[in-house]
DNA sequence: ACTCCGGAGATTTTCGAAAATCCATGTTGA
DNA sequence: TCAACATGGATTTTCGAAAATCTCCGGAGT
């Protein structure tokens, strides 16, 4: 009887558990992607990824088809898949449809939250700021953790729309900006005060003033795609592709776009 | 040398031929579950799909996990997948997320538009008006040929929206429409002018009146939401499931839900 | 120099069976 | 009577290998 942990120690998969093995390497895959772990554009072969995520073809083949779907990677029949690229003109694309579908949801939340939306907003906001003084890394914002409370604030401040399909496609566009932010966070020169952005889209929807919530929040998501333009409008494409390769987070074990 | 038709015909699979045997089902599945041959939350069984379709797991597994991204089936780790099941909650959920999606595509699209689109417009206006006199059989509303002429159509209102994601959306939310549009045709008793909706829509497009078209595209979509509360808004929702049930398509070797 | 062909190796796709899990049913014990 | 539990068939999930296809590279012919 061979011992436990005979093979590789499969990565730690399953953040919170996902009972079957498909649908642990779905939500690691799309965390590895999100953080950078595998480049924009990387191709993805099932030989490389089976040996990083010990598993066999089958999951895979599944989690990569439900990412298909989300949009993380890009399928062709026959050859393939590799991780959606990046580019301004894409940027573009997300950034406006971004505003409209963010905007409709902070809308609906604040015509119909209720207290405990309000209490699950302070709370997500107060858990938000405080990742600074917890967390020692030298770049708090590039850190999972940091990544995780972002996405929870956001995510409350929507949550009261509802529409649970309102809410996945937020967070479907949300997790599409990711790679983008990273890129600001990494290179971006301009101190950005987001908790202070964070502060006053609060207290607009605290306030269920919609239309000057809706403003802000416009505000803050082309404020990333206008950083990311300052960095990169000048220089080529390519060079922006190449630099969200480095914005990797830290247990990487992923090659460069082939 | 085994005769080429050795094996069962494969039921006429690829619409338009996907390379792959999974495209090919995926593509079948997405039309028999939206022409309602398989019965919404009906079972979906790896064994009755694998005889129905004459492919192996593999291909269907990576079918039925596209489609429950893009919520057509819903699948529960390890329990299986069913048909996503319909309601009048769920109808006004859609309602409300399509009024402003497809409303929203369409202001995009009359900002946008060039020459080519209007005339994309008028041409799949005409061909979706012809197919009354076209098709022979008693309910032409219901067949095949007027559903893909209806969804080429309103794809052609919103194709310069400019963003390939609205597209993409706005085809999905159209789709999990398309149950309960077929339910409105089979039962409602009013008499609906659709082709008049569907040209005051396209005239106020191409006079480029964006208030005038987004209301219009609001009025068409709430109404079939209407008809449908109107018939069914008294009795159970269990009636409507069933209902659903009973409008499916003619090859039908779906059996009903478990 | 350049295009077209052919073959070897790489890669994806699909199948069939093994393993793991679920579910309905009947049984035991209080 | 009833809940907890065991049991066997049904079903999903996963693997490993076979089949199909693609990609790259060198050679022939123009």
């Amino acid at each position: 009887m061979p011992p436990p942990s005979a093979r590789q120690p499969r990565a730690a998969l399953a953040p919170a558990a996902a009972p079957t093995l498909s649908g642990a390497v779905l939500e690691h895959l799309r965390r590895d992607i999100l953080e950078c772990r595998w480049s924009p554009g990387a191709r993805l072969r099932f030989e490389a990824l089976r040996a990083h995520y010990a598993v066999g073809i089958s999951p895979l083949r599944e989690a990569l088809s439900r990412l298909a779907v989300e949009g993380l990677v890009v399928g062709v029949d026959r050859r393939g898949f590799r991780v959606a690229p990046v580019s301004l003109d894409d940027l573009d694309e997300i950034t406006d449809l971004r505003c409209e579908i963010e905007g409709l949801a902070l809308r609906w939340s604040i015509e119909r939250g209720d207290d405990g939306w309000e209490a699950a907003i302070v709370a997500s906001f107060h858990h938000l700021s405080r990742v600074d003084s917890e967390l020692p890394g030298r770049v708090p914002r590039l850190s999972d953790e940091w990544e995780r409370r972002h996405t929870a604030y956001h995510q409350a401040m929507a949550a009261a729309c509802g529409s649970a399909r309102l809410m996945q496609l937020r967070a479907q566009l949300f997790d599409q900006t990711n790679r983008y932010r990273r890129l600001v966070i990494a290179y971006s020169k301009v101190p950005r005060d987001d908790r202070g952005e964070h502060r006053a889209l609060m207290d607009a929807a605290l306030a269920r003033d919609a239309e000057r919530a809706v403003a802000l929040i416009h505000r803050h998501i082309r404020h990333t795609a206008d950083l990311v333009r300052a960095i990169y409008g000048a220089k080529g494409a390519e060079t922006l592709a190449r630099a969200a390769g480095r914005v990797r987070a830290r247990p990487a074990a992923a090659r460069r776009a082939a």
